[in-house]
DNA sequence: CGTAAGATGCGTATGCATCTTACGGTGCCATACT
């Protein structure tokens, strides 16, 4: 419980200092326990608050927030919201501003004016950047998702922040985002190395989204009914697609603006802008559209192609229906969409490329991560990506003198290899878990809400299937000797983790194979999973 | 992974089957130019 002193002295500051009246419960907990030092893991929806949770802090203790923002664009939002308050002094560094602001950021870090600094992961890739920083109080990761989504590939140096904490001598570690199931939350707790951090999850439910699904076989067919659909919905929304090119051709046939990373930046912000605004009713746009808008009124987001993901659709829909009153998230499924987003996650490491970096980091040890990459003519973001899969299997180890070779090279490469099969099975599997969605025959809700963790015991009659005749009242209990979250084994698959039971389907998070999805009835007459004892 | 567009082969139709190839998302940053 928060003491009434403390919870009285951060909700005046909070006020005096932003003009909030009162913060959440959630909200107070989670900045209780980082002023303790604790590291804090929090998923809270967008337009909640979050980002009072490291703004409160600033005001409170005496020291540098460092908080890691995946876009240039939120860095600017954030210090110009700080700034319009009258908040602490707050800085950004990155490539897009002019070097005057990241010298004059600099400058107040160094004379410890600074109590707000916002960086890429990239930023503190840079060991001379991990060296100005000296010792800040709070470290923040701001979209926490992105370590798990993007740090295993996109955007390496997400799995480099770990390091970078220990090397600012282990401030305490505050873990912010939207949407996170608990394969994610894990993901990024061990990539942060997170030590006993506080995980603290607000509900998941945006019950004034209705939920619909509709499947079809032929592409023409959908597009037809997507386009029909949009027309008659109700605006502002916004259509998801899957590639750039099917961002122009239905921008073009709705008469909405396409929105993509292939266009201009000055364009993109004019798209932006004008949604925003209420100038522009619908955009089309890929995955890139989103991180960090909050627009209240959007009545409808409908997917012209499925996504990757369950976490990637419900951050998607999750832009819908913010003001609470009715909105729609109505997913046009093919099961062809699935094929795209295999290839996506398709990548492996070369075998040959990893031995290499291997045999060099043995010739030069401490040689650093870029000089690997220029001696052995590989990309800066390719290596990082070997380095980050070489460190998970303990073949390499990374610190402020550079790169230790722990494995040798050829046992290494295997074990690396090894460990991306592993992961890439792992994202295979969250592809089947997205069908699952499209294809249940149980309540959307329950399925959604089941897969980050939370039980809705009732069938949500805001949904297709609900609509369809699922009885509204009945209770749906949940299996009693596998509730979600424990730990099970399975004689082919190892060890998991139970995620949900869905009428006679159990769904399990399997370490080695990811999501697996098996019959009840099959699992108990056959007794092929073990209980394991809590951990 | 899977689709679509283009190329080839057959063998002499101005077509049709089969094969080959290209393409597909998310953003930092640094560097080379205007």
């Amino acid at each position: 419980m928060v003491k009434g002193g403390q919870r009285r002295e951060v909700n005046r500051t909070a006020k005096r200092a932003f003009g909030w009246d009162r913060l959440r419960d959630e909200q107070v907990t989670a900045i209780r326990e980082v002023l303790r030092g604790r590291d804090v893991f929090v998923v809270m929806p967008t337009g909640q608050g979050k980002s009072g949770i490291y703004q409160v802090p600033g005001l409170l203790l005496d020291g540098l927030i460092v908080v890691v923002s995946p876009l240039v664009a939120l860095q600017r939002d954030q210090v110009a919201r700080l700034r319009e308050v009258g908040a602490p002094p707050a800085y950004a560094v990155n490539a897009a501003q002019s070097e005057a602001d990241n010298r004059e950021a600099w400058e107040a870090v160094e004379r410890g004016q600074a109590r707000y600094l916002f960086l890429s992961p990239e930023q503190l890739a840079k060991p001379e950047v991990v060296e100005k920083l000296g010792r800040p109080a709070l470290f923040v990761v701001d979209e926490a998702h992105c370590v798990s989504a993007w740090g295993h590939d996109f955007r390496p140096d997400y799995l480099r922040l770990g390091q970078v904490v220990e090397s600012l001598g282990r401030p305490p570690v505050l873990a912010l985002t939207a949407t996170a199931g608990s394969a994610v939350r894990d993901d990024v707790v061990a990539q942060l190395g997170m030590r006993d951090p506080l995980v603290q999850v607000s509900g998941f439910d945006r019950p004034n989204l209705k939920l619909e699904v509709r499947e079809f076989a032929d592409d023409d067919d959908r597009r037809r009914a997507l386009l029909s659909w949009v027309r008659d919905a109700e605006g502002p929304g916004l259509v998801y697609v899957a590639t750039r090119k099917d961002a122009e051709a239905y921008a073009e046939a709705l008469g909405g603006e396409p929105f993509h990373a292939g266009m201009r930046a000055s364009e993109r912000v004019r798209v932006q802008d004008a949604f925003m605004a209420g100038e522009v009713d619908v955009v089309v746009a890929t995955s890139a559209f989103g991180m960090g808008i909050d627009k209240k009124d959007v009545r409808f987001v409908a997917h012209a192609a499925a996504p990757g993901s369950l976490d990637a659709y419900y951050q998607e829909i999750g832009r819908a229906g913010r003001d609470g009153e009715p909105a729609h998230a109505a997913l046009f499924f093919s099961p062809k969409d699935l094929g795209l987003q295999r290839f996506f996650k398709a990548r492996r490491p070369d075998r040959a490329e990893l031995a290499t970096l291997m045999a060099h980091v043995h010739g030069k040890p401490g040689v650093s991560a870029d000089e690997a990459a220029d001696a052995l003519e590989m990309s800066r973001r390719k290596i990082a990506a070997h380095v980050a899969l070489l460190s998970a299997v303990g073949a390499l180890t990374v610190d402020e003198d550079g790169l230790t070779a722990e494995k040798l090279p050829k046992e290494a490469a295997e074990e690396a290899v090894e460990e991306a099969a592993r992961l890439r099975r792992l994202e295979l599997s969250r592809v089947e878990v997205l069908r699952a969605y499209a294809e249940t025959r149980g309540c959307r809700r329950q399925n959604l809400l089941g897969y980050f963790g939370q039980s809705l015991g009732f069938a949500c009659g805001n949904c297709d299937i609900c609509d369809g005749g699922v009885d509204t009242r009945a209770p749906v209990a949940e299996d009693d000797e596998f509730p979600p979250e424990s730990k099970v084994t399975h004689p082919k698959w190892g060890e998991g983790t139970v995620v949900r039971t869905e009428g006679e389907q159990i769904t399990v998070l399997f370490h080695e194979v990811g999501y697996k999805t098996l019959s009840l009835q099959v699992v108990k007459a056959n007794s092929l999973l073990d209980r394991l004892p809590a951990a």
